[in-house]
RNA sequence: GGUCCGUUCGUCUAGGGGUUAGGACGCAAGGUUUUCAUCCUUGUAACAGGGGUUCGAUUCCCCUACGGACUACCA
């Protein structure tokens, strides 16, 4: 078992964009198998026709790909057991359900849905829970009712289902490499249909024990709704006699909403203002979700956010490249309970990669926004922006407003700080200060730095009432680097202007 | 309703039979700075409740409460 090859899969359904919870499960499973040098296998299951929507298939591979994680094996990529898509393996699973039934650990059973929903009815009436299982198989309509003729019979003539024949009263216990181990009785549980009639396709249960046997699937890494199924996923490795390689298993916690009750889910996002899903998704209908990716988060943080969602590496560092993540996770570490997903925290680490940027990468995030705004500039200076100014920033999106005067010369400028520090004398200091800007050939930010506070001790002014009005005339608000890091990057004749301008307007 | 899983500051979490129950986000205060932000310091705030076991339980066990998932010819 140890010596075997590590093989995980992410196995989803395309039935809408992938959310983040899915995300994280991918990203789980992607950093146990890097860690162990296994191998990392999309296999896209897709045995619900009537759920499958167009292009969710796509945005899944996309999503992970943005997060920086690849696929070695399955679809879009291929490998030894190829097709990876369930709705192309149809061929294979209704031998292993007819298998079952050879072996007598599955039956047919005729039941229509409408007979069974009936039934359903009846029973909710009399306030009793309706099991499909030991009590009442024998009085259904199934193959363990008839003759063999008569089954010939029905099986051509009629729609047949196969159904699990869940062994009566006996005590499963099964170890969780996460929640150590779940134990039931499977009396509680029913005979689970493995095999359709509707679209002659195999059910979750059955398409994903044969494949994961199939595949070698050593370490399944799902999440908590699959937890109460586990059972009888166990007992079909029994019955197909498939139990020494079964793999391992590890159910992941849920992501709950941020606040209220029950699972995060899309309606969250809209309501408090945080995307649910890693890539904008546009649905078949035109109806539009925000992706992190479009509302400016770094891949590396959205990584890094998810990874500390339900997992910690047991000390205080909460900032992990991806390559820290592969060697440091591990399943006994992931947290049992269920994990509120807090909007400001995730804001939290994209600041914290932000400031990480280098001015170039940013510069080129940027150059886009301001192409958009009718300004071109060198690449050389909006790094030079960047540079300063990404410290105050969470999002790329947050640029133009902290930055806008490097582009363009305040039209405004702000009531509250004319207020303050507009007085009598203001106009004469500045005009002072455009003169000393203007003496020094060529511009140097320290020289001109040290130069200003020379003249503005000597002349016993207060320090915050200068400055504060020179960056009200160059930049229209109180914030903002250091004037003159500002002024070494506007020049000088642009800063001289600007001065004069505000004077001629405040007076 | 039934079954299973869970429960440490508002949130994410560390810890684990004897601790001033630690960190992070948020919030608040202070410091640095020409402003804003960063940064630094400090503060705020938690073992769901009740029974056991034990010299001692937040930690182990049981019950209750609460939360979550599942209960389809969906995955």
């Amino acid at each position: 078992m140890s010596l075997k090859k590590v093989r995980v899969r992410f196995a989803p359904s395309p039935t809408g964009p992938l959310h983040m919870g899915g995300v994280r499960t991918a990203l789980f499973n992607y950093l146990f198998a890097k860690q162990h040098g296994g191998d990392f296998i999309l296999r896209i299951e897709d045995t619900d026709s009537a759920r499958h929507v167009p292009g969710a298939e796509r945005y899944i591979i996309d999503s992970i790909h943005w997060c920086g994680m690849k696929f070695n094996e399955g679809v879009g990529v291929g490998g030894p057991h190829v097709p990876y898509r369930q709705s192309e393996r149809k061929a294979i699973y209704l031998k292993y359900a007819k298998q079952l039934v050879a072996s007598g650990n599955a039956y047919y059973a005729f039941d229509t849905p409408e007979a069974l929903n009936k039934l359903r009815a009846e029973y909710e009436a009399k306030k009793e829970t309706f099991i499909y299982s030991y009590s009442i198989r024998n009085k259904m309509d199934t193959s363990l009712n008839m003759s063999d003729e008569l089954l010939k019979e029905r099986l051509a003539k009629d729609k047949w289902v196969v159904r699990f024949k869940m062994p009566e009263n006996e005590v499963v216990s099964i170890n969780d490499i996460i929640r150590d181990v779940v134990t039931v009785n499977t009396n509680t549980l029913d005979d689970k249909v493995l095999f359709k009639s509707v679209d002659m396709l195999p059910t979750y249960h059955l398409a994903n024990i044969v494949d994961d046997k199939l595949m070698e699937i050593t370490h399944v890494i799902r999440g908590e709704e699959w937890l109460p199924s586990l059972p009888l996923h166990v007992l079909l490795y029994r019955a197909f006699g498939w139990e020494e390689t079964m793999p391992r298993f590890a159910h992941l916690s849920l992501l709950l909403k941020p606040d209220g009750k029950g699972k995060l889910s899309k309606r969250d996002g809209d309501r408090l203002g945080f995307p649910v899903f890693p890539l904008e998704w546009k649905s078949p209908t035109g109806e539009i979700s925000r992706g992190y990716r479009e509302d400016g988060y770094f891949p590396e943080a959205f990584v890094n956010l998810l990874a500390l969602l339900g997992w910690n590496s047991g000390t205080e560092q909460e900032l992990f490249t991806m390559d820290e993540l592969i060697k440091l996770f591990s399943l006994e570490r992931v947290i049992k309970s269920g994990a509120r997903f807090n909007p400001d925290k995730a804001k939290w680490f994209n600041q914290q990669y932000m400031k990480q940027k280098p001015n170039k990468g940013l510069a080129l995030l940027y150059q886009p926004i301001l192409k958009e705004k009718g300004i071109e500039k060198s690449d050389k200076y909006v790094a030079a922006v960047c540079g300063l100014i990404k410290e105050r920033a969470t999002f790329i999106s947050d640029f133009w407003d902290l930055s806008s005067y490097f582009f363009v010369a305040p039209a405004t400028y702000d009531e509250k700080v004319v207020k303050e520090f507009w007085k009598e004398d203001t106009s004469i200091w500045m005009l002072k200060i455009a003169e000393i800007i203007k003496s020094i050939e060529p511009f140097d930010k320290e020289k001109a730095e040290h130069e200003t506070h020379e003249w503005i001790k000597s002349n016993e002014l207060s320090m915050g009432q200068v400055m504060n009005a020179f960056r009200l005339c160059v930049v229209g608000a109180s914030m903002g680097p250091s004037m003159f890091e500002i002024a070494a990057l506007l020049g000088k004749d642009e800063v001289v202007s600007r001065i004069e301008k505000a004077v001629e307007i405040l007076k």
